[in-house]
DNA sequence: GGGCGTAATGTTATACAATAACAATCAGGT
DNA sequence: ACCTGATTGTTATTGTATAACATTACGCCC
């Protein structure tokens, strides 16, 4: 999917949800579409400064959070970082992989893997709401 | 396990595995232990400089880092923290559970649940080296 | 013991990440 | 027009982590 059709679909994914991709927003959601793999947010905001003029750290963490909270952005916390998430529509549990060789990362629709890491969390009474999973290794391309 | 009887575990494990564990490392391991939950960097050092007067960042992080590869504490990247690893000696795989209402971290051996996840890694052609895996939500004592 | 190489620690400075607190603006409803 | 709540702007600060280099401690060979 091209990054402007993302964009339409982000569009028309928040408006069936009542919620409001603005202008801003939507700049950030692209300048982040705009490059591979994991992005950072002084990244962000060093491009959005370069389009704006001037942008402050609070502007550009607001419009990430607001987009990690409508499911458009998945924040690999490993990494400190924002990864856009290829299938926003479709409910699903992440499970982000990180190459350590050539730094590509990419999510893996694990959902129903993670069944089995609720489950055994269940064993201790615990309940889960969110999750954050992250593998580190190579990658397919990497494998030596 | 008392604090006492972890450190000397650890200098055995340490001893028997050809790494060192100086003073410094077993002060930062022995200040871990002191708190309960999850333990940040920067709490260690303000600890730590209690206790010798004068130590910066790298001092801590080097020593946090040691303990981290030696596999004593465990790294919970969604938390910037660090916490002990309550079974160091037997090879296992993490699975880290946050409780948002009362602060509570433990870690679950799933090490069974986390095959599913390699294999879906695997079917991607990724080869899974380490890992981190937090699940957050409610304990068993804060259900409501 | 003296010299040597490596690992560990000390020191200073800086880079990177995130949020607090408050002001200004915008958009929709009445 | 007026009110209200959401969004964005602005300034300042806090928190997290590492780079780069100096110094010290330790094991080993001679
Ligand atoms: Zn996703
Ligand atoms: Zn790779
Ligand atoms: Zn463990
Ligand atoms: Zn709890």
């Amino acid at each position: 999917m091209s990054p402007d059709d993302y964009l339409a679909a982000a569009e028309r994914y928040c408006e069936a949800r009542g919620s409001k991709l603005t202008a801003l927003r939507r700049q950030v959601l692209a300048l982040v579409l705009s490059q591979p793999g994991v992005v950072k947010a002084y990244q962000v905001l060093a491009d959005l400064q370069r389009e704006r003029g001037a942008a402050a750290p609070p502007t550009v963490y607001r419009a990430l959070d607001f987009l990690v909270e409508q499911g458009l952005l998945h924040r690999v916390d490993a990494l400190n970082g924002f990864i856009v998430c290829p299938h926003f529509e479709c409910a699903h549990e992440g499970l982000i992989l990180v190459c350590e060789r050539c730094g590509l990362v990419e999510e893996a629709d694990a959902t129903n893997s993670l069944d089995m890491l609720h489950q055994a969390a269940a064993e201790r009474g615990f309940a889960p709401r969110r999750q954050n999973l992250v593998l580190t290794g190579t990658c397919k391309e990497c494998h030596a």
